[in-house]
DNA sequence: AATCACTTCCAAACCGCTTTGGATGCCAGA
DNA sequence: TCTGGCATCCAAAGCGGTTTGGAAGTGATT
């Protein structure tokens, strides 16, 4: 059923029929609702391949989802960050496109899907210093959000971000009025924006108490559980070991926490953590307790907010950047407590 | 630019050069590499709203991700799936939509897929014993694959699993085998397929050895790090405590260490795991030698795999379901050893 | 020389919708 | 009575490709 037979069967034009349907004003109240009772009737969807050709618009958003060719890491983020999305993009009558790309590649995808018409618009995913996707996605002139920020950049761009900076100088600044001194830092990918502040964030607050970093409490590597675990067990066979644990995610604080405990240490009593929590549901963090303290900030959330930023962008005629900062919320758990004198 | 300009800058005729660039016989081989090096010059793409409304053929896949409006649970193997059938997209020139879609909505989400012609076909995730979604999507005739399998549907449909029954029977068989007679199962949410097959396995092989299954020793939950480990360690304070644990996942598996460990027993000596590894890149199970012995099956192939099946669906004219069953492999790691003699 | 089969190209219809630029009829106001 | 404005509808031209049904030219065959 399309709109010409919908339309005969009606004894009305192709024309008054579509805009029945659209709300334009032209059109008869009565005929109008007479128009909507036989679509229905009709069970009449018009066809979206046709409206995309007339109207010029995808109705569509691109995520590009590299894949790193070396270590072949699918973040574990991503499926959260997609489930918000998604829920902006249902609601705003939006489909979501992917594309799943080795690096190399994805300078291509992009400017396939603009030059093809595929999208209207695309979301920019884990960004790196200096993240030339930036400046290529401004050249070509395809509307973009970035999820995060990229340092370095000098173009303009919109971007929304959590301010990583700021939950890890807060939940430093936590553990330093704990009294804890010696704190470990299990960093994830320090060639990943997100990873850069959050160590700015954590040797801010160092400085501000006048305490030097020590190189041998700070680690960067793949945010696994197991990565977590060497690092944590490292740091505490150290002489003069930490006291407390900053872990950049939930999977690598699992990974300190299991070095803690097979080092018969008690967690919250002997030694201390706190995590990032990106609130992924199938990674809940306790029920009501929570079970680590944590710096909170849902990945969720931030997918619906920046889905709808790049929807305001592309239907707007004012190109002007948008920006928008999330701050995480410093949430209370088991896993800390004032440091243990050393007797 | 689009093919009349190109046409015309070429001297050519539309026709002429949509079919030299679709590689159609009846054009010179000289005027075809005249129009190839043309379109490479130009930098010309086809639009494709246009070619998908002349052809009418979406040339996109469907992937419909349902959240329980209850528990809210992003499927953590999600991700993965999606990264390997978008492989196999980007290779076959299809494009993926994701739908984002509350329980209640999914019926209305396919239908819509189908009547407004957004995708040539869906692949349907997570199935449910008497899944209504595949007499549903055969009855209005959109072509989909399942990844997984529905027990209880009648009418025949395309599929692809992972031969769960088979290796949880083989787990538990190894369990066995090193003497172990007390085995906990941690299992999935058993309203999930896979789950069901499972504890068939697992049942099957106690079965075998004429052990009775013990309801105290199985378990049935969201796969959850806490949820595994309250499982393992309420097992654990039984006055006959099992000396082996079967966990559906990594991460529950993660748990079910944890209890073992925090209970001062040492694990693959007091004892053992085997766990599902689904192989998921954020979740590696160790690097070289395994962490724990588990039953493994990558979902990335599985995505790369069902991507496939699905194309060839759409593009043979038998519509005869094909049907594909993978065995997981069972991998040795440091989790498993003979049961300890009751000093 | 006429016929036929190929090769190579093109004009035009078509996919299903949106949107522009009227056309028609009716009523109020001059 | 005529004019202008308004409400309501429609024909037709698009969007940018694909595809059908020739047409023109060439060379071989009769």
């Amino acid at each position: 059923m399309n709109l010409k037979e919908l339309a005969t069967k009606l004894g009305l034009s192709p024309t008054t029929v579509s805009r029945a349907l659209n709300g334009y004003p032209e059109v008869n109240e009565e005929t109008r609702t007479r128009v909507v009772a036989a679509a229905q009737r009709y069970n009449y969807a018009p066809n979206t391949r046709a409206i995309r050709l007339a109207t010029g618009r995808a109705l569509a958003v691109g995520h590009v989802l590299p894949l790193a060719t070396r270590h072949e890491i699918v973040n574990p983020i991503f499926a959260d960050f997609i489930a918000g999305a998604g829920e902006t993009y249902s609601r705003q009558g939006y489909d979501m496109l992917l594309s799943v790309v080795n690096d190399e590649d994805e300078s291509r995808t992009y400017r396939q899907l603009k030059s093809r018409g595929s999208v209207d618009g695309v979301i920019v995913h884990a960004p790196r210093m200096n993240d030339p996707r930036i400046a290529m996605l401004a050249e070509i002139g395809l509307p973009f959000v970035v999820h995060g920020r990229a340092t370095g950049t000098t173009t303009p761009y919109s971007w929304l971000d959590v301010n990583n900076r700021r939950a890890f100088l807060r939940a430093t600044e936590f553990l330093l009025d704990l009294g804890h001194r010696r704190i470990g830092f299990v960093n994830g990918l320090e060639f990943m924006d997100f990873a850069i502040r959050r160590r700015n964030g954590y040797l801010e607050a160092l400085a501000a108490r006048h305490i030097p970093p020590d190189a041998t409490l700070m680690f960067s590597d793949e945010m696994t559980e197991n990565a977590g675990y060497a690092a944590a067990q490292r740091m505490l066979a150290l002489p003069d070991r930490p006291t407390a644990f900053l872990a950049s995610s939930m999977i690598s604080g699992m990974g300190v926490r299991r070095a803690v405990e097979s080092a018969g240490l008690v967690l919250g009593r002997d030694i201390s953590i706190i995590i990032h929590d990106d609130d992924l549901s199938y990674l809940p963090n306790g029920k009501e307790v929570p079970i680590f303290t944590a710096t909170r900030s849902s990945v969720r959330e931030a997918g619906r907010l920046t889905a709808e930023m790049l929807i305001d962008l592309i239907n707007d005629t004012d190109p002007t950047p948008r920006e928008r900062l999330l701050e995480a919320d410093l949430i209370i758990g088991q896993s800390t407590g004032p440091v243990q004198k050393v007797s």
